[in-house]
DNA sequence: GTATATGTTCTACAATCTAGAAGAAAGGAG
DNA sequence: CTCCTTTCTTCTAGATTGTAGAACATATAC
């Protein structure tokens, strides 16, 4: 989809992180991911899709302070840019398009 | 995606075949995807999905009766199976859990 | 016969998906 | 201090999907 169309995961993965107003770190998402929607993510999977987001301007990385918490180690902190908005609210009529008429067949009524 | 989904693409051709209870051949599959979607499907693209959604079971397709019509020239009618339905509901139950809570980001309410 | 129309199949390459190993760096154990 | 563990991110690479357009039939119109 070299349009504007968001492929089944990076939906996935934005839609997850448009749930975090402040922003997530990698491994935070992918955790997130897991809980919510019941499927592994491996990590590989997870960062390359982010920096697809980011290249094409859905999503936006920076790094965060350096935490006292862990050491001095920063965070790359992903959250979802206005383009990244519309084009989950593009995929969500796109979905609603395709799913408000009754899906399955029925027959036997 | 070698778990059960169905890419964006996918989606959108079975999508629409579910809404033709009695299935489609493919060029008028494709009209009706441009038509309700707005957007250009080209030939090749919507065959070789609907063959791959017909490997997964997620469609089948039948030589229809030689059509006076056309000459005697049969066309390929494509159907969504039981397993295509059940992949389509699971895939708007993802896209629910997905855009439920708010989907973007209000920080000045 | 040649052109036109309607459908389907083939060929090929680009983009996305996915997994797992590797790298980096702080803190704790011995 | 060196090694091991923990937490995160980057790299590498192969499998799946997405996409386009040419090539193939084959019936009807000229």
């Amino acid at each position: 989809m070299s349009r504007d169309t968001l492929g089944s995961f990076e939906l996935l993965v934005l839609g997850t992180l448009a749930h975090l107003p402040s922003g997530a770190h990698g491994t935070a998402l992918m955790a997130r991911i897991e809980q919510r929607h019941d499927r592994e993510v491996s990590v590989g999977a997870l960062y390359t899709t982010l920096d697809r987001l980011e290249k094409k301007g859905f999503a936006r990385s920076e790094w965060g302070e350096p935490t006292p918490q862990r050491g001095g180690r920063r965070k790359r902190i992903f959250t979802v840019t206005a383009a990244g908005a519309t084009a989950l609210g593009r995929t969500q009529v796109l979905l609603q398009t395709l799913t408000s008429p009754p899906v399955a067949a029925r027959e036997g009524c």
